[in-house]
DNA sequence: TAGTATACCGCAAATTGATGTAATATTGTA
DNA sequence: TACAATATTACATCAATTTGCGGTATACTA
């Protein structure tokens, strides 16, 4: 590391007046710590951004206007170098993957201590991806396969390529084996699944993780 | 938070003696801790596991026998409510979701410091998932979308749904157009990938994070 | 011995990909 | 605010391919 010749400059883009302050507070007393900015919503904060150019942008997800994650495209394409840390109470599936998905590059839920909030800004200006405890394992979790799914190695390989919109002749190539034993594959992956079409399969085995 | 009446059980799989025993020694001599094992391959831990059952796993990748990604499914399937932090030099993507899709809880690099390594062994059981930063950062990036690709919103929704193996009718169906629309959008969608197959269309959005 | 992986046959129905045209809606920018 | 570029919607035709269902069967493996 090297020493921080100017400072780390922040915004903030919260619309509950407390918790804007109080974080403003927190940031602009920590040492090579710079508030740049603090709005109460995307509209507001937009205005200012090109002039301002923070290192690092705390995002809430509830805002006035369009919120935390549609503002965040937005954002990045305004600047397209920031780093955005999402604060939130959300600790729901759809919207910290929707965060992520969209440019986050962290996610902390509003219950964070004051000095955990000071490391992952620094963390995330390191290349790191600061996520509270909960949306650390929300994001795992989803990694996870079943461990007891009921499909074979070899029906697990070709389910797989089914869902990446092979034909059988296709996948039956790849593998190295033929098409008629690709058939008889898919015949016992949609028996053992109790379906009756591609679609099906793959949505059932996507829901139980077995692929 | 309860109060702990009985210390955390912890095995060590690990097969380097230095670092083993340097683990050992630390975890041993943290508060609320105990190593109730400390093997150099996983053959050797399996015939102790049941005895044991420790709470927390710290598992190497480089292991003499078979590997510590080999590894996971067979402890799990021993000790079904083990945690199991992985902890290893390697940092590279496929590791890395390796040990995630098979059942790791957590991932460490071996440069983390002794006491964030007693840090998340807490955090694990607490339900969380402690990741280095890197590690962090490989698996949120997995995530992110990439911000400039050419499909429009709803031909992004289209292949998405291709990708989950619909016909044309259905997504038609589900999106509430007409197949004569979803035909255009994919026409339109594997000419801006130019492509000429669901199959490398799929490729080529997913190589791109298109989807 | 049950499960896995391999391979073959036949058939009707459905899907796919290529190539056109074109009206209306939305959006970004000048 | 008006204009141009995209996006979204829809229709028509065609041959080739793919899909799902019904069987059967052999060799290997845990």
């Amino acid at each position: 590391m090297q020493i921080q010749h100017t400072p780390i400059t922040v915004a903030i883009i919260e619309d509950d007046s407390m918790i804007r302050e109080s974080y403003s507070y927190l940031i602009a007393n920590s040492d090579g710590f710079e508030v740049v900015g603090a709005y109460k919503s995307y509209e507001e904060a937009a205005k200012n951004f090109l002039n301002i150019r923070p290192d690092v942008i705390l995002l809430d997800v509830e805002l006035p206007g369009i919120n935390g994650i549609e503002a965040l495209p937005k954002i990045k394409k305004l600047l397209p170098t920031v780093q955005i840390l999402i604060l939130t109470v959300y600790e729901n599936n759809e919207t910290v993957f929707d965060a992520l998905s969209q440019g986050a590059s962290g996610y902390l839920t509003k219950n964070t201590s004051s000095n955990k909030i000071i490391e992952a800004i620094k963390e995330v200006l390191e290349g790191g991806a600061p996520m509270s405890a909960g949306v650390a394992r929300l994001v795992i979790n989803s990694f996870q396969r079943n461990q007891n799914s009921p499909l074979s190695k070899r029906e697990t390989e070709v389910l797989e390529n089914v869902s990446l919109g092979k034909s059988r002749r296709r996948i039956a190539d790849e593998l190295f084996i033929d098409m008629e034993t690709v058939k008889t594959h898919i015949k016992n992956i949609y028996q053992k699944l109790d379906v009756h079409s591609k679609a099906d399969a793959i949505k059932t085995a996507k829901e139980n993780k077995f692929i």
